[in-house]
RNA sequence: GGGCCUAUAGCUCAGCUCAGGUUAGAGCGCACGCCUGAUAAGCGUGAGGUCGGAGGUUCGAAUCCUCCUAGGCCCA
């Protein structure tokens, strides 16, 4: 007779092999056919909520690994917390505007900006940031990801974009917002400013010079005195310069703070210059080394001048940390309207940001010896009248490298324009950011420190662009006076006209149009109007999405619980945020700030198409399905960089099966348990069951508490864990004959099927925000009835399952005990091939430690090692030697020997344990118990 | 060049900031063996680490300090 028909074996549909690619997507089509996702929130409609502000993704490309990554962290976080009891709604959110979409849009059309009207452009731009929102939304989708897809926040949607402009109206009507000029990269052939990434390095040929600045005779006596000399003739000072048509521009001489600096006499003239400087240049100029006359910090010299080398004016001396040894003389010419570096340091010399150039790259008429001149031509003309008196020191080209304009291929400039500013000091704006700062909880937590250094270095904050695709900086200023309209009451009636067309009017509608009737400047009286050109820094579409979305949305709240992003973002999104909100509303628009870094290869290097490690998460779908990248995502600790190459996602694909698989074992030995009916109670159980269910019970309080300091990456550590140890080489090894041999109603079999049920119930919910797919398709495998029609829509397990001290420490035992029982075992198998199976092994044990007590129930060892026949003995005198058997000394349990043989018992043909009565009864191919569990079945 | 961060077995992580103290742990993978009633499964045993490197503080350092190397993010 064939004995496995009465056995109870597992029955179950759920396949082992999972399928992910073709079956994730019916389980997609499950969640919102059935509005999941709503039913979870419906099921919290009076639970605490919780708001997880989505940061806007850029809509101009398919998503990479880092936004499935930000996507997914943000989905275990809605998911867990809705399951941890609260209401969380998710509103996903595009970043629309801005110059990368404008230069791919005009790079599409094929043309150069200005050469279609704002409106063209700005249609072209809308339509593909949709192209690229729709496109993102089905990939975020198709990874698992919950939330209010499809009525998401766009930075273009008309009321979105009503709300940027109020909330730049609000900072102009605090006084928050000035104009002033700033340098920015001008191509003088296209008459445009360009953002950087609309500049090309190309190598240029230049004029390479050395200047005289003379030093004034205020200073020249000063410096005298200091150093003790008494020097008649004049003492230069000598720059570097590859840009002769800056000096004009020039207001100041810049030496570094540490350098130390040279008086040197070379052939007859006086010179102050960088000590470090004097060989390099001595060889490039082929001059003789000077005679160094003396040595001096430039601290003595900050604020004293020099003699402009053409024109009656003096060149303020000031210290400068960016001066470098690397090339010229270690004095640095600044001309603040014409470099960046120049214009920082004039900014802090209180300088003017002087541009004597127009915006076709000519000088101003008035401005002497080269008004009205090309730069080319003024180069020309300032080295021949510096050669006339003597302010040239030396002259030569140069081959480097120099920004050129991407369009026209012209070497570009750098020349201030007037800009708008965020002030980070009118009203304590920057003190008031890091005071809030203080306050905020950052994980991790150096997050705050890199948050507050940044806010304290930053400078005001230009939000001006000059470009299309945006919104527009909505100033008007009288015609007449120049003067701003400030107040709000000049702004209605273009708000209201956003929040219903969007900003596309602005660009097109007179200020007559746009501003309310009659309006009169406040402080002449003119009644004529001019409109600003330029648009808002995106940085301030995000920054404000507080106002769009939190303060809009009802099911929301501001401010936010939490915001979440990658590192990058401390210095984008979190500080644009928290300064649009605390200068706007004196409070910060979150609670706590998450950060997680960047996605990187195997060997922790960035990805990128020249190293050729690029993975996309598209192709992570198509070979291994989204589960796996979500599996991927929890399983990395996101706090550091996030590795990811073939062998961990081989490892993910490992542990996904064997997470699996326990699952599957599970729903498969349940098939006729009905928890209702057959569930034994906790305290009824044997006390191996309990031992499990406690373990069981130190997971989910484990799991729990991980997910709610979203360390993801120990839920995943953890239930992977108790799968192998706990459930597949504990309970499900041991008890296997219990599920299969006992009488399927039995106590010992329902005590089993009780452990499995608590198992399965937390395992499927804990990992149901991690593994979402795979949950579902297990919730939809039980086979008892369910307590609702999805997995997420069940609370998290709160099951304790408490054993006593005495009792933990007797398993912690048991447990290390087992191990010395396997290690024998082991040696009797490998080593001496005397059984294979350990069914098949008969164990003695002596020991007189501590842990002899545990030792004593026979019957319970033998159930627990699996074996024929288990003894205690306290002299081996007492049984007899035998030729085959392995004797084992313990070296971690002491004194401890153990002793295995193979058994003469016959096996049980049924449950293929050996025992003792095999053969002795009416049916010789079975054991007492088999025996008995057939004839009930049978009768 | 500056600010912040990271570096523990082949892989993923514990332990390590504000709390230094037994032979540095886990799981996977690997090797070897077993099982064949979870079977493109399951079980067991074993081998793997100068805790990135070098100094220092200390009776004692993976843990605290300094420097260096490699890498990441943000700036210049």
């Amino acid at each position: 007779m064939d004995w496995k028909d009465t056995l109870n074996l597992p029955k179950t549909d759920f396949p082992m092999k999972a399928n992910l690619v073709e079956r994730e997507p019916w389980f997609l089509e499950f969640w919102q056919k059935e509005k999941i996702y709503e039913k979870m929130l419906n099921r919290r409609e009076k639970a605490p909520l919780y708001v997880l502000h989505d940061g806007p993704p850029y809509a101009n490309g398919p998503i990479h690994l880092g936004t499935a990554l930000n996507k997914i962290l943000k989905d275990l976080i809605v998911k867990s917390k809705i399951m941890a009891g609260y209401k969380v709604p998710f509103v996903p959110g595009w970043d629309c505007h801005g110059l990368p979409i404008e230069l791919q849009v005009e790079k599409e059309l094929g043309v150069k900006r200005g050469e279609l009207s704002p409106l063209e452009v700005r249609k072209a731009c809308r339509k593909f940031a949709q192209k690229y929102i729709d496109l993102q939304r089905e990939e975020f989708i198709r990874l698992g990801v919950f939330g209010r897809w499809e009525n998401p926040y766009l930075t273009m949607s008309p009321k979105y974009e009503a709300v940027i402009a109020r909330e730049f109206l609000r900072f102009l009507e605090t006084d928050q917002v000035y104009q002033r000029k700033k340098p920015v990269f001008w191509c003088p052939s296209c008459v445009t400013a360009l953002a950087e990434a609309e500049v090309e390095y190309e190598t240029k040929t230049s004029p390479s010079i050395y200047v005289k600045f003379t030093l004034t005779s205020e200073t020249q006596n000063f410096l005298n005195r200091v150093l003790t000399l008494n020097l008649k003739e004049p003492i230069h000072i000598l720059i570097w310069t590859t840009t002769p048509w800056t000096l004009p521009a020039n207001l100041a001489l810049a030496f570094h703070p540490e350098f130390d600096y040279a008086l040197v006499k070379w052939e007859g003239e006086y010179f102050i210059l960088a000590e470090g400087r004097i060989s390099a240049l001595c060889a490039e100029l082929n001059r003789d080394l000077p005679k160094i006359l003396a040595r001096f910090k430039a601290q003595i010299l900050e604020n004293k001048q020099a003699q402009h080398p053409f024109y009656e004016r003096e060149s303020l001396i000031v210290l400068e940390d960016f001066v470098t040894l690397d090339t010229g003389t270690g004095i640095v010419h600044i001309a603040p309207g014409h470099g960046e570096e120049d214009y920082q340091c004039g900014l802090k010399y209180g300088l003017e940001i002087y541009v004597p150039v127009d915006e076709e790259g000519k000088f101003y008429p008035e401005v002497p010896l080269v008004g009205g001149l090309g730069l080319k031509e003024a180069d020309q003309v300032i080295l021949k009248r510096m050669s006339q008196n003597q302010k040239l020191f030396f002259k030569d080209r140069v081959q480097h490298s120099y920004p050129h304009c991407w369009r026209c291929k012209k070497p570009v400039i750098f020349r201030a324009e007037l800009q708008w500013f965020i002030s980070m000091s009118a009203k304590a704006l920057r003190k008031k950011a890091i005071e809030w700062a203080e306050k905020i909880e950052f994980i991790p937590y150096w997050g705050k420190n890199r948050l507050i250094s940044m806010l304290e270095k930053r400078p005001d904050w230009c939000i001006s662009r000059q470009r299309v695709w945006g919104v527009p900086i909505t100033v008007f200023k009288c015609k007449k006076c120049k003067e701003i309209l400030k107040e709000f009451k000049y702004y209605q009636k273009v708000i209201e006209i956003f929040e219903k067309e969007g900003c596309d009017p602005w660009f097109v509608k007179s200020p007559q149009e746009l501003l309310p009737e009659n309006t009169s400047c406040p402080s002449c009286g003119g009644e004529e109007f001019e409109k600003e050109k330029d648009i808002l820094d995106v940085w301030f579409d995000s920054g404000v999405s507080f106002a769009g979305v939190l303060e809009k949305e009802e099911t929301l709240k501001f401010p936010a619980d939490l915001y979440l992003e990658g590192s990058d973002q401390h210095r984008g999104w979190f500080q644009s945020s928290l300064l649009c909100s605390v200068g706007t509303r004196e409070v910060p628009p979150y609670k706590t700030v998450l950060t997680h870094g960047f996605v990187v290869d195997g060997q922790g290097r960035k990805m990128s198409k020249s190293l050729g490690n690029v993975i996309h998460p598209q192709d992570l779908i198509k070979k291994y399905g989204a589960e796996i990248i979500r599996l991927w995502v929890s399983a990395e600790d996101y706090r550091e960089d996030i590795k990811i190459s073939k062998e961990i996602l081989d490892r993910l694909v490992e542990a996904y099966r064997k997470i699996r698989n326990t699952c599957r074992f599970l729903l498969g030995n349940l098939y006729d348990f009905n928890p209702e009916r057959d569930l034994v109670e906790f305290e009824k159980l044997p006390e191996f069951e309990k031992f499990i269910l406690s373990r069981l019970g130190k997971l989910i309080e484990k799991v729990k508490k991980a997910y709610e300091k979203f360390e993801f990456h120990l839920v995943y550590h953890e239930l992977y864990r108790f799968c192998i140890v706990e459930l597949s080489a504990l309970i499900i090894d041991i008890n296997r004959d219990y599920l299969y041999c006992e009488p399927p109603n039995s106590f010992k079999r329902r005590a089993t099927q009780t452990v499995f049920y608590y198992a399965l119930d937390s395992l499927v919910k804990l990992m149901a925000p991690i593994l979402s797919f795979t949950a579902e398709e297990v919730w939809q495998s039980l086979p008892y009835p369910r307590e609702a029609s999805s997995v997420m829509l069940t609370d998290f397990p709160s099951y304790k399952f408490e054993l006593s001290e005495e009792e933990l420490k007797k398993w912690e035992n048991i447990l290390k005990l087992r191990e010395e029982f396997l290690k024998a075992l082991e040696i009797a198998r490998k080593d001496r091939k005397l059984i294979g199976s350990s069914l098949e092994a008969e164990v003695w044990v002596r020991t007189s430690s501590d842990s002899k007590s545990y030792l004593e129930n026979k019957e319970f060892w033998e159930y627990f090692l699996m074996v024929a026949k288990f003894e205690g003995v306290e002299a081996w005198e007492t049984i007899s030697n035998f030729e085959r058997e392995v004797f084992y000394v313990s070296e971690n349990v002491f004194p401890m020997e153990i002793k295995v043989r193979p058994t003469n018992y016959r096996k049980c043909e049924r449950c293929w344990q050996r025992k003792p009565e095999v053969g002795t009864l009416e049916n010789p191919e079975l054991c007492k118990r088999c025996l008995e569990v057939v004839k009930s079945l049978t009768s």
